[in-house]
DNA sequence: ATAAAGCTTGCATACTTATTCAGGTCCGTT
DNA sequence: AACGGACCTGAATAAGTATGCAAGCTTTAT
């Protein structure tokens, strides 16, 4: 699914430098993504990426975040935000992390809060990454899975 | 000459939009300063311009001024950043509890993203505090470990 | 002055990225 | 079921960028 890639491309440019459209390909094929060259060329223009002297790097926060929040007047539903801010979930005991692009973690958390989960305690947010905090392991899971079926989507 | 050439470059990129090396060779023989491509391969390789979905732009916002001023472009590694910034660590549960000097929590969080143990679920950094939240407690005792011993050097 | 070393550049060419074209797939309609 | 349209993708290739090499210039040392 081309969605799952482009997730998958913003939080492997966000860990690793990234020199050329190539070196992606390989990388995602090491993680069980395998497209062409001619494909990521297309994926690095939706997402607006740019190329430096430090090779491809994901737009300016608020660039990613205005590109949502333009369309609606209504704050963005959760579903939307994760579409284009998530990038992965884990769990961890009763904590769920959430990675975001790069200035993602606090508009996330403010939809996750708007939520209003019974099983979320609260949640933290640093730049590109949302921690939420659940009553126990199995709240934990729930609330993984429900926010992991966004990102699925 | 060279130096004259690069000034010049870097006034057309902040009055017009350039899509390609090619462009911008003509736009400048129309200034009177004629180089082929290869040269500008290299020009724009020393301004470590970047090239994003709307041409080519200049590093740190725009500045024709401070161009010699940026020289350390790589991040620094966790080690440094621990040993420059790092004061102790505590570990609870399946958190590890880093705390720095005032204002570096951001950055070592952000070297300890860079580093991707596959123990870290995810970093949550505040002013003088990085939160790492590990799958287990036993993998935090193993985070915890690494960092003491970076710290300890 | 001559030699050696260091820059800067053009040419040709290797390498990287964008695009065209030709299928596929998935839906909704007829 | 067949059709039509909107996407998505790979293969091939065009377009764009980087680089090895050699030539010409300038500077420094002999």
């Amino acid at each position: 699914m081309k969605t799952e890639r482009l997730n998958v491309i913003r939080e492997v440019l966000t860990r690793t430098p990234v020199a050329s459209q190539d070196e992606l390909r390989r990388k995602l094929r090491r993680r069980g993504i395998h497209v062409t060259q001619a494909t990521l060329s297309r994926d690095m223009h939706e997402l607006r990426l740019s190329k430096g002297p430090s090779g491809y790097a994901l737009p300016n926060g608020n660039g990613v975040v205005m590109v949502a929040a333009a369309e609606d007047d209504a704050p963005p539903s959760l579903a939307e935000m994760l579409e284009s801010l998530g990038l992965r979930v884990r769990r961890a005991m009763n904590q769920v992390v959430v990675r975001t692009a790069m200035g993602g973690a606090q508009p996330v958390a403010a939809a996750l809060d708007r939520e209003g989960w019974a099983e979320m305690v609260g949640t933290i947010a640093g730049d590109d990454t949302v921690l939420v905090i659940c009553a126990d392991p199995k709240s934990a899971g729930e609330v993984e899975s429900r926010i992991r079926a966004m990102l699925g989507a």
